[in-house]
RNA sequence: GGCCCUGUAGUCUAGCGGUGAGGACGUCGGCCUUUCAAGCCGAAGAUCGCGGGUUCGAAUCCCGUCGGGGCUACCA
């Protein structure tokens, strides 16, 4: 039974380097059938952030990478949130220290940024001294009792190699005398990452841990502790980093890396979703188009690539037009709807929206394609795009468009086949090609040079909106 | 600095001793069309980081070297 988690710490917002772990953990779980966890590692109380996690989990039900047990979903190994479980990690911080893994410290924050300073100076690398390990017993029950801020560290064995069997990478083997001797339970009663995750992984039966490439180095630690507890350890594997433009860890600064700004930005899930497989993981055959369901049949670790991928947009742009394509309109009205709001303009019908979705045919590539870029299906254009009119806008123009109105005025049936029938009909009794009919029709009715087809659009548009637009640019274009 | 990971076109990647080094994004042409997209066709773009070796033959194996990244906290 294969068990996985993903545990973020609440920050804020989701990352996007987040989600795609999250989703390689979600995919894994699908393939076998097993289960997903979601654990939040709250830790650091000088790092909380308000309304993160309910941010969090709905950054992943959007995408729906849901999980099946933990963080506001429940399960049978609880509570999921860690600053819910800081009696366990008493304990078992105790435990270590009563078999001899662990011992209090009770070096001051200043005697150990002194140290390291004094290391940095031989050029030496900044690790714990173990000052407090060799500490008289008694002193240490005395200093305890005194009520005396301490923390608790883990011992690190001299001499070993530890070696982590990562699914990704193969072996990868650490010099115990290089680890240093991290603190487990800081002097607030709050456990360190490195205790919280393994007692917590442990627990939960985590049986994988797909994590950052940014936890490799800590391993070697881990592997300790599950040592130290008797504990059998999950399978490892450390996923390649997300990078920017210049080859660094995608951070904040480098734009969006949040999720929900891709979904405002009109992204769909899947295609954000797909985008973000693609980045360290190819199926081995040259498709690139899947849906999650169908990545659920074929991901697999052992095609995790092992180095770092720069972010793409135009990319993850091309693979959301993808997956636009390939929705039904009735799901893409519902997707569409509320990006209204978001510009502030009266939502549609959804009959309406439905048609001028269906006569932009292949044109979106983003939700908000429907929208921002559109105006004209939604209101009288308000101007009129200056180098169009240079350039469509000749001085037969009026004329022609007066025609033009005259004939739409009488059409029996407002039906693009019709429009086109009778705009080149109206063309060629003139003598003049239809595009002198179709380009000014087009600026007069979208104020723009570009978009869907004149007539089908026409037809969306209806013949009183038609009409009323044509009169009004025969009033505001120049006549020559 | 130390430890660890990593290195195929601008970018994402396929490759796993014998290929014209394949695909995708982007770029540039063409077709289609009333325009813009989409689609289709085509082009440019890679001394497979570099240097040695092993081999009849290396992107693929070995050694070295350089570059990039991660970690190096009472943060995760």
């Amino acid at each position: 039974m294969v068990r996985v988690r993903f545990a973020p710490s609440p920050t804020g917002y989701l990352h996007v380097g987040g989600l795609r772990t999250a989703f390689y953990n979600w995919l894994l779980a699908r393939r076998e059938g097993g289960t997903f966890l979601l654990r939040i590692e709250d830790t650091d109380r000088t790092r909380l952030v308000e309304g993160a996690v309910e941010a969090l989990l709905e950054a992943l039900n959007w995408a729906g990478v849901t999980p099946d047990e933990g963080a506001m979903v429940g399960g049978p190994l609880g509570p999921y949130v860690q600053s819910e479980r800081l009696e366990i990690y008493g304990e078992m911080a105790a435990r270590l220290v009563e078999s001899g893994h662990a011992y209090h410290c009770f070096c001051t924050p200043e005697r150990l940024a002194e140290m390291r300073e004094q290391q940095m100076a031989r050029g030496e690398s900044a690790m714990y001294d173990r000052h407090c390990r060799s500490l008289d017993p008694a002193e240490c029950k005395r200093r305890l009792a005194a009520g005396e801020p301490h923390v608790i560290r883990m011992k690190i064995p001299d001499g070993r190699t530890l070696t982590v069997e990562d699914q990704i990478r193969g072996p990868v083997s650490f010099d115990s005398s290089l680890v240093d001797e991290q603190v487990l339970m800081k002097s607030d009663g709050f456990p360190t990452y490195h205790l919280a995750a393994v007692v917590d992984d442990h627990l939960m039966e985590i049986t994988h841990v797909v994590r950052g490439e940014e936890w490799l180095s800590s391993t070697p630690k881990h592997l300790l502790l599950y040592e130290y507890f008797g504990w059998q350890p999950p399978v490892f594997a450390h996923v390649p980093l997300i990078l920017n433009a210049s080859g660094k860890k995608l951070s904040k600064r480098d734009g969006d890396v949040s999720v929900e700004a891709y979904r405002e930005k009109g992204y769909l899930p899947e295609g954000l979703l797909n985008f973000l497989a693609l980045l360290g993981w190819s199926p081995g055959d040259e498709r690139e188009f899947f849906t999650p369901q169908e990545l659920a049949g074929v991901f697999s670790l052992e095609r995790v690539r092992k180095s770092g991928a720069v972010f793409d947009f135009d990319k993850l742009l091309h693979i959301n037009g993808l997956h636009m394509r390939a929705q039904s309109t009735s799901r893409l009205v519902d997707l569409v709807m509320p990006f209204f709001d978001h510009v502030g303009w009266p939502r549609p019908e959804p009959e309406y929206l439905a048609r001028v979705i269906e006569v932009m045919g292949e044109r979106a590539n983003l939700l908000t394609d429907y929208v921002e870029p559109i105006p004209y299906f939604y209101a009288d254009p308000s101007e009129y795009e200056a180098a169009t009119v240079k350039k469509r806008w000749k001085a037969a123009s009026p004329e022609l468009m007066e025609a033009w109105v005259a004939r739409l005025e009488a059409l029996e049936e407002f039906r693009h086949d019709a429009l086109d029938e009778a705009l080149r009909t109206l063309a060629e009794s003139r003598g003049v090609g239809a595009g002198q009919l179709i380009h000014p029709t087009r600026l007069a009715l979208t104020g723009v040079g570009n978009g869907p087809g004149l007539f089908e659009m026409m037809e969306v548009l209806g013949r009183e909106v038609c009409l009323r637009r044509l009169r009004a640019a025969l009033e505001r274009l120049p006549r020559v």
